[in-house]
DNA sequence: TAGATTGTTAATCGATTAACAATC
DNA sequence: TAGATTGTTAATCGATTAACAATC
C-alpha cells in the first residue's frame, strides 16, 4: 500500500504522534493543519502533505480529529502491534532502555538480555534474565523475537549483528558506533551518540561567531 | 568564515571523522574521494562537495591525506577544544554517558552532576559528584560550564532548560522527550530515543510487505 | 609529460512551500 | 448558503549527482 514514503516523512511521524497525544490528553477534539503548524513550529502545507501520504485523515472545513489522527499514526508506526525484543549488552545503556516503561506501553517488550560477561549471567534487569551469549540463537527461535537492541561496544557489534541476522532477526536498533553490514531485508536504526554530541559541538562552536 | 553550511553536511562530518580515524589507525596515508565513497557507501561527488565547504583539503592527482583530513575535520567539529559539561539527572542514562570514556578523549569533560533526589546527592559517578539542583547556578558560574546534558524525564526538562539558559549555557544535549524552547543563541541537540524506536518499527513493518 | 583526481560549475533530483479548486 | 479547511497540483527551493576544466 504505502510504498516509498520518504524517510524525511517517517522521521516526522513520531513527532506528530507526540504532539497529537499531548493534545488528546488536554481534551482537544479537533485541530487544523494551520494550528498544528503553529504549535509544532512547522508549515501547514508540510503537515497536510505528510498526512496525505497515508490517506485523507481530515475533513474540509473541519480539520483533523485529534483522537482519530493519533490512533491512525500509531497504527502506521506499528504501535498497535507487539514487538518482542532482546537486549544485547546489559551495561548502563541496556539498563536504561529496559527501564523505559513507555516502551512497553507502546508494545515494545523486552523478552531477554544477553551479556558476554559470565559474572552478570543470571542477574535480572527489571524482571528480564541476563543470559550467556551462547543461548542467543535458541532463545530467538523459541521466543518469536523480532527485534534486537545492540548496546555493546563496537568491537563485538559486527559479529553479533551477523548472528542476529542469521537467526532471522529483521530489525536492529544499533547503539554501537559502527555501520552494521546487513542484507537489504534487515532494517537497522542507528543511534550514534558520539556523532550527535559532535554535531552539537560543531553548532555551538560556529554559532558563537555569528 | 564557514557560515550557513547545511545541517545535512554537518550530520555527515562525524561519520567522515570516524572512517578517517579508522583508516589512519590502519596506517593508510592517502585516499581518493572515489575510494572513500566505496568504503562509506556514498558518492565521490558528495564527499568532495562536503569537504569543499570548508576549504580544499585535497590535492589533484593525489587525493586526500588521511591524517591531515582527519585532524582538520576534528578541528571543524571543535574536538581540539575542551568542553566543560554538566549532567542533569543521574539515572542509568546519565551514568552511561558519564562512563563513555571516548567523550573525555575528545574533549568533552563532565565537571558535575545534578539530581533532584536528595538520597543520591553526595554520591559519585566516575569521580563526578552528584549535587542538589539548588547548586546548579552557582556551579555553572564558578566552573566555566558551557554545555549541559539533560537526562531527566520530560516533566522537569522544560523548567531545567530555562534555568540553564538563564545562567548562560549555550549548548544543550537533550534526551528528554520534549522540544525545549530556548532562544536562537542556544543550540539544542535532541536525542529522542522513543522516536528512533518508532522509526525502526515503521520501517520494519513496511519492509515485510515489500 | 601523462595520468589521476581534485575543486567547482551545471544538471538533476527530491523535498518543501505556495496556491487553489474541491468539499464539508 | 458562506466560511473554513482539506487534498492536491504547481512552483520553488535546496541538496545530490554528474561533468569537466584545472592542476598536481
Amino acid at each position: 500500500m504505502d510504498r516509498d514514503i520518504s524517510q524525511a516523512v517517517i522521521t516526522r511521524l513520531p513527532r506528530y504522534y507526540r504532539y497529537l497525544g499531548e493534545l488528546k490528553d488536554k481534551g482537544v477534539e479537533r485541530i487544523s493543519s494551520q494550528d498544528l503548524a503553529i504549535i509544532m513550529n512547522a508549515t501547514a502545507s508540510q503537515i497536510r502533505q505528510d498526512f496525505n501520504n497515508f490517506g485523507g485523515f481530515g475533513q474540509q472545513g473541519y480539520g483533523y480529529n485529534v483522537e482519530h489522527l493519533y490512533s491512525e499514526i500509531g497504527k502506521i508506526l506499528g504501535l498497535d502491534m507487539q514487538h518482542h525484543m532482546i537486549l544485547i549488552g546489559s551495561g548502563n545503556l541496556g539498563h536504561c532502555l529496559a527501564n523505559y516503561v513507555n516502551f512497553e506501553k507502546r508494545g515494545f517488550i523486552f523478552e531477554g538480555c544477553f551479556d558476554s560477561n559470565p559474572e552478570l549471567v543470571g542477574d535480572y534487569i527489571r524482571g528480564i534474565e541476563i543470559m550467556p551469549m551462547e543461548r542467543l540463537e535458541d532463545f530467538v527461535r523459541d521466543n518469536n523475537i523480532d527485534m534486537a537492541v545492540i548496546t555493546i561496544p563496537k568491537s563485538g557489534a559486527v559479529e553479533v549483528a551477523k548472528r542476529l541476522v542469521n537467526c532471522g532477526i529483521k530489525a536492529i536498533w544499533n547503539f554501537a558506533h559502527v555501520d552494521l553490514e546487513v542484507g537489504d531485508d534487515v532494517i537497522v536504526e542507528n543511534v550514534h551518540l558520539s556523532e550527535s554530541l559532535m554535531k552539537l559541538s560543531y553548532n555551538w562552536n560556529h554559532s558563537k561567531k555569528a
